[in-house]
DNA sequence: CGCCCCTTAAACAGGT
DNA sequence: GACCTGTTTAAGGGGC
């Protein structure tokens, strides 16, 4: 009901994308520009520089696919300039929806394979050159990426055209080496061949099946076109027509490119009907969109990562690097990777470990300040804080999501889409209060707080408000505090954990439940199965269903819906301090009856997490089980 | 089907 | 009396 009106209330605009609005100052021709730039630099062409125009070209046709995945988002009016290099690789990257390495690559397919792979690969990148030089206008199917790009000087031209050889001459040499079966190991051409069509591969697979990770990852990119009824234009196809030029970015091939939909739709007044019809503002269409920025986000951080190799490889073979690139993230399917930076070098096992270096810090490609908000606002509850399970909290991390990592990096998303939070109230308010410096709100702060970080909360205010009351009251785990000037609302967190839901156990429930640990469990049945259907894929995907124990399943029920269990926990992870209790934690005033007598015991097991000590793992798995929900307490 | 959780709505009381 | 705060009950939906 409130969804229907959310439509009626924009009030913010697209400004914040400087993630991705950053890579769309870089043109489609970027590649062939630079390397135009190296052509005018340097009077003779080393092969060592075509393969770093390769590697360019690659990555900025892979920063133009996210530039097209990122203004599908943005705005449904910039895709008339959707020619992309990467149209071709797609068929590529389908024909093996496998990620492997070169020399796996090598394993698996024959030299005939190979070789025909290779020269697809290398096809696509004189067909880039070609035409960029030849002008895109003799190309039927190409739209000119660039005004003005393919005025390229003589020198430039003939550099593309010295390119042009030297790539033939490499395929060549590539194709004998792989006749005489003389694979060298070390990054050569061919291996550097690979490596580009590998990114490709890598690229577009992200594509395909991103957006399956839906409720997996809470999408940080922040775009406002959530309050548009049909402003959320998402461009998975990375093809154009050219027939479509003036088409909607959402529709080609006679059918919907809406995720996930792949609708029949004989003309655009159908699609129309059809995208008003299905994809309207609802909770699903919002979910979708969440995943598709997810992708978006996905593939900023593998684009970086492929640009932190390619600085590698280039460094390795004595190159000069033609511009700073921006270290990245390891690449941690836990959203919240942010949070968990201080022990980002220990992996949790089933993660899969990032091959690049795992200690650089990430500039975030969204809001900066999202990111921290929640662990700097934590760090300052000085004594409140508790060491969490190391391998536990973070497995446990890993599934669930959790909502404080959620709410820190989108809380510029929440603030300004009116977009319902998928917590509960219970969860939010007590978010609310363990998140303010004295860990106690009055009721009007509390009100305050969701008006603040929540657009959504900014309109029917009657319903919600009298629903935190009704929570605060209801819910044992709130504890009003009379003071001096007048009551104040904690948490007392064991009374929290004890609400919790009972662990899962099978396998079919684990999904489910571990989609309500992301945080899901009090949407609505629509927006639930747009998120639960995304998420069944990664769930069931092999790096994230690689239980390192009974142990780490078990722990999948901690985060259920919690909004800061992990903020706290995790940020509290420098402090070690065991003997704090979790009534210490709740709230001095607050006193409480029933002390658990067995949190003494996992405490030191949660110390591990930051300060990597070395204590030894309780041998009781059951017993530190249940006692999850202590640990949880700071 | 029953139970539980969550949300929403509403009535009511007490205080300002 | 209006408003805020807090409590309580009820209904409905969804998951298990």
């Amino acid at each position: 009901m409130m969804v229907e009106s959310a439509s009626e209330t924009i009030r913010t605009t697209p400004s914040n994308q400087n993630g991705v609005s950053s890579l769309s100052s870089q043109s489609d021709g970027g590649g062939g520009r630079e390397g135009g730039s190296n052509g005018d630099t340097n009077g003779e062409i080393s092969p060592v520089d075509l393969l770093h125009l390769q590697q360019q070209q690659a990555l900025q046709a892979a920063r133009q696919f996210l530039l097209q995945q990122a203004s599908g988002l943005n705005s449904p009016g910039s895709n008339e300039v959707k020619q992309s290099p990467v149209q071709v690789p797609v068929s590529m990257a389908m024909m093996s929806p496998q990620m492997i390495t070169p020399q796996q690559m090598q394993q698996i397919l024959s030299p005939p394979q190979l070789q025909a792979l290779l020269q697809q690969q290398q096809a696509l990148m004189l067909q880039q050159v070609q035409h960029t030089h030849t002008h895109t206008r003799t190309h039927p199917l190409l739209l000119d990426p660039v005004p003005g790009w393919h005025q390229l000087s003589s020198k430039q031209l003939a550099f593309q055209q010295q390119l042009i050889q030297m790539q033939q001459l490499q395929q060549q040499h590539i194709l004998n080496l792989q006749r005489q079966g003389l694979v060298p190991l070390q990054p050569t051409a061919a291996m550097q061949s690979l490596q580009v069509w590998r990114f490709y591969t890598l690229l577009l697979i992200l594509i395909k099946y991103l957006p399956l990770f839906a409720g997996y990852f809470m999408c940080t990119l922040y775009y406002i076109t959530f309050n548009t009824r049909f402003a959320v234009s998402v461009c998975l196809s990375v093809h154009s027509h050219e027939e479509h030029a003036s088409s909607h970015p959402l529709y080609g091939h006679g059918e919907c490119k809406w995720p996930g939909c792949e609708a029949l739709c004989e003309d655009m007044g159908q699609f129309i009907k059809h995208l008003n019809n299905e994809h309207a503002l609802d909770d699903r269409s919002t979910a979708q969109c969440r995943v598709q920025m997810q992708v978006v986000q996905q593939l900023e951080i593998q684009l970086a990562k492929e640009s932190e190799r390619l600085q590698a490889m280039m460094t390795h073979l004595h190159m000069r690097p033609s511009e700073p690139k921006p270290f990245n993230q390891p690449l941690n399917l836990a959203s919240s990777g942010s949070l968990l930076k201080r022990d980002s070098e220990a992996y949790p096992e089933g993660l899969p470990h990032p091959p690049t270096s795992a200690a650089t810090p990430i500039t975030p490609l969204r809001q900066g300040p999202s990111v921290i908000s929640s662990s700097s606002l934590h760090t300052h509850s000085h004594s409140h804080t508790h060491a969490v399970g190391p391998i536990r909290r973070r497995n446990s991390d890993k599934y669930c999501t959790p909502i404080a990592s959620e709410l820190a990096q989108n809380c510029e998303f929440y603030k300004n889409a009116d977009v319902r939070p998928p917590f509960t109230y219970a969860s939010l308010i007590r978010h609310a209060i363990l998140e303010s410096p004295e860990r106690q709100l009055t009721l009007n702060e509390i009100y305050n707080w969701f008006t603040r970080k929540f657009a959504y909360f900014r309109r029917n205010t009657a319903t919600w408000k009298n629903a935190v009351r009704h929570n605060l009251s209801l819910h044992k785990c709130f504890v009003r505090v009379e003071n001096v000037k007048g009551a104040v609302w904690t948490v007392d967190e064991v009374e929290y954990q004890k609400r919790r839901p009972p662990k899962m156990t099978g396998s079919p429930t684990l999904v489910k439940n571990m989609i309500s640990g992301l945080g899901f469990g009090s949407l609505n049945a629509s927006y639930q199965a747009a998120l639960a259907e995304s998420s069944l894929s990664l769930l069931n995907s092999p790096p994230l269903v690689t239980p390192t124990s009974a142990a780490s399943l078990n722990m999948l029920h901690v985060g259920h819906d919690d909004v800061s269990s992990t903020v706290e926990q995790v940020n509290s992870n420098g402090s070690c301090s065991p003997t704090l209790s979790p009534q210490q934690y709740s709230h001095p005033v607050h006193v409480k009856e029933e002390p658990t007598e067995l949190e003494e015991d996992s405490r030191p097991v949660s110390l591990l997490a930051g300060v990597t000590h070395s204590l030894p793992l309780p041998s009781d798995e059951r017993d530190l089980e249940e006692d999850l929900p202590t640990e949880e307490l700071e």
